[in-house]
DNA sequence: GCAACAATAAAACGAACGTTCAATTAATTC
DNA sequence: GAATTAATTGAACGTTCGTTTTATTGTTGC
């Protein structure tokens, strides 16, 4: 056999995606094969280096996407107002729906930097490094305006990354918790974290709206 | 050829959780192979066999040694008084230490899981989650007593947990930073996480505005 | 020094891997 | 409706995988 009846090559293309996050999230890389993931778009092997030349190449641009995504969904967040607390607050809550809405490839990204080249993985860690260097700012800005307590602006800034990347481990969604409630809670935590906290006044009200990013 | 002079069945084994420790940790589970793990302990593939029955066995051997032992260490560590800050400082920098001192292990248990077959893996699991026990229980105790501030001792539990553990992502012993900063640090920010801080009375040359957003 | 045991090497097993290639058919273009 | 292009199949390639089997040698106890 050959070409089948109603094939688009879109079509498998983006199959081809999404099944590869779901797969390589769960199983790991190297665990999944192409003839696992070719039996999940439905096809046969052979079909998927028509669109990425190399598994490598696919894993790769899973995660170059990702990244990219994160970055302009920042940047579409941020808010033009220079006031670091509401920075923050917009930081935190950005990339938490970020992550929660992307659980696949947000373990992809974080898991399998290992299976990268070497130049590669540089590509992708300087996607992070970026990244990151948004949160830095903010916690160097707000510790000068002497609203912030940062011992360590380096350290603080992984501790809050590693903190709310985290919420993707336990966290899933249409159970108890809503994301808001999740996203609120998480960002309680990360202003008293950086002692930007008003909670120890306003706690019995539950006042935080006056934060809310987009 | 056969046994080899000095040969000792004690000693390769010990080599071969070593080895197989250093290589998972740094590609992955599925990307060491029993050869290449054999190379590294200088021996055949086939003479693993005698010590681990399968590759799996191996992996599960190590997680579970890595969850007893800190289990262990926080027993060792925990401090007999019940005053919920002192014990949520020692269980910080238990669990710190112990992580730094065990960045191999410590990845391919948090990396690995899928790796296990269900059986073991839920045994892997309920070691984690009675460990992680400990620390929701001196939460739970610290908030009914007035003195921390936890919205939701799960999710603060999480929190802290995945903040403490990310140390091992970025820190690399001997460079400028020592342990105990970096455990001093961390716990800096746990305490203020938790409203536990006692650094605005303390803490003279760091003003910080009682600032109000808004 | 001889039997029992411990520790390994060497070779082989079938299965699965990523990838390539030629053939074939569906869709599109003119 | 013929020519062209797009999409896929099925078979095959060489390699590597985890594991087993068998034979062989070092070590230990008597």
């Amino acid at each position: 056999m050959a070409r089948t009846t109603g094939s688009d090559g879109g079509r498998t293309e983006a199959a081809t995606r999404e099944a590869a996050l779901s797969l390589i999230a769960r199983q790991g890389y190297e665990a999944v094969s192409m003839r696992q993931l070719a039996g999940e778009v439905g096809v046969q092997a052979a079909a998927l280096y028509r669109y990425f030349p190399t598994k490598e190449d696919l894993l790769f641009t899973l995660m170059r996407e990702h990244m990219e995504g994160l970055q302009q969904a920042w940047e579409a967040a941020r808010p033009a107002a220079p006031d670091p607390a509401a920075r923050l607050s917009a930081f935190v809550e950005n990339h938490i729906r970020f992550h929660v809405a992307r659980r696949h490839s947000t373990h992809v990204s974080n898991m399998e930097l290992r299976s990268l080249s070497k130049d590669r993985l540089s590509q992708i860690l300087r996607l992070r490094g970026s990244y990151e260097k948004e949160l830095r700012q903010i916690l160097r800005e707000g510790a000068e305006a002497g609203l912030f307590i940062v011992d360590d602006v380096g350290m603080t800034a992984m501790a809050i990354i590693q903190m709310i990347t985290g919420v993707i481990v336990w966290f899933r969604p249409d159970e108890r918790l809503s994301v808001e409630e999740v996203a609120e809670t998480y960002l309680s935590m990360t202003r008293r974290l950086v002692g930007a906290d008003d909670a120890r006044e306003k706690r019995n009200v539950r006042p935080h709206a006056e934060f809310r990013a987009g």
